[in-house]
DNA sequence: CTTGATTAATGAACAGCGTTCACTAATTAC
DNA sequence: GTAATTAGTGAACGCTGTTCATTAATCAAG
């Protein structure tokens, strides 16, 4: 136990984990997930590869902890409890994840690729889960509409941000979709094309997470 | 235009794009996808890793063949239409879609990191927006009811395939709970544990499935 | 039967990846 | 000044996806 203020022996050092964990984040921000590598991340704080691995003892430590601090503060967005609707606690939950996956590039693609289960993912959990308890939910309930939202959520910012990427499909085709479908068969897709490639995504999450939250109204009666 | 019964010129080929596409699933389901590599495809179909290049233009476009194969007849679990039950028309889609990706190991990491369009993924989106657009529902709704539901359906057989891999987490710690949640923070997630900590993956699965059909049963009055 | 033309597969390489480890650098304590 | 201790480097290992010149194997024509 040589926590508090122990007097510093040895070679000081140059990194530390939060300021790596940050330059990281920034690193995804600029250039996304796959350009992400050890060897880039170790240019940008200024150092060699081999270094950063006696502060993480994996990329996936790293991812990880990214995903980690990509949800800070997410468990608190539930507001004041306690005034009977649980409903918009839940929603502003969901929204607030949301939110968190999209502030980063390739942010749900970071988060579903790891188990993040640190003290921000649990909370948000626990917000969750406890919104729906108080509200009267039996625990069976408040459970698996935490997995519910929480994998609705994550699905659905995946989508949108793959979406956004622009490496893909030839031009004037978001999605590959209208040749296909405007070639006759498909007739349901052909009708509904304007919304299916609407970029609208926020009005889609809303409609999704309404369902659920209906869902849940029906459930509690 | 040589395609019917063209006399085969030069030399005749030993590999084809379909059985590749058989192997390239067998050894997703022997090894899992981070194994899944170009050398070891080209090892079990008997030939060198360039060879594959001349059947798929990049290993993306293989895994996407792959997970365009994964969802075949996917479309069809709608069942007899027109009886008037649209409800279980999607949940037979949405559960052939999860049962689908269960069939083989990391197909749900597969399809939710491929963008297909092929006849497979478009014909469940047909089916599906089909159902509910008989049903009297709007092309909006019926639209953002087929995100809702497939992006739940990713996202949570993401997460339950990704649960059930062994080589994560020390023993006796399924999911990394235990010992956080147990430490006094987190009382909701304490109480809800069992349940959370449980694999009953398709009760979670049809809960959340029920919700979103119930918040589409209100949606439509 | 030989000569092109044509298509298929190989072999070797390239640049990059995550990760390990013996070694050096830089500091405090004796 | 010497030992102990901690931090960062340099070089390598085995692997990855991908490219491309070359070789193999076939059919059609002279």
């Amino acid at each position: 136990m040589n926590s508090p203020s122990s007097p510093a022996r040895g070679r000081p050092p140059r990194l530390d984990q939060t300021r790596t964990l940050q330059t990281a984040l920034d690193l995804l921000n600029e250039s996304g997930l796959d350009a992400l590598t050890m060897r880039r991340l170790a240019d940008a704080v200024g150092a060699r590869a081999s270094a950063l691995y006696r502060y993480f003892a994996t990329k996936q430590d790293l991812l990880t902890a990214m995903a980690e601090r990509m949800v800070e503060g997410v468990g608190t967005a539930a507001g004041p409890t306690g005034d009977g609707d649980w409903s918009e606690g839940v929603a502003r939950l969901a929204r607030a994840l949301r939110t968190a996956l999209l502030a980063h590039r390739d942010g749900a693609r970071v988060f579903a690729g790891t188990h993040a289960t640190g003290p921000n993912t649990l909370g948000f959990s626990e917000s969750l889960v406890g919104v729906l308890r108080e509200a009267g939910f039996s625990d069976s309930e408040a459970a698996r509409a935490l997995y519910a939202v929480a994998n609705f959520t994550v699905g659905h910012t995946l989508e949108e941000q793959a979406a956004l990427q622009p490496e893909n499909e030839s031009p004037a085709d978001p999605g590959g979709l209208h040749e296909a479908v405007t070639a006759g068969a498909y007739p349901h897709l052909a009708a509904t094309l304007p919304v299916l490639t609407s970029t609208d995504f926020a009005a889609h999450f809303e409609f999704g997470l309404r369902l659920l939250l209906d869902g849940l109204r029906a459930t509690r009666q």
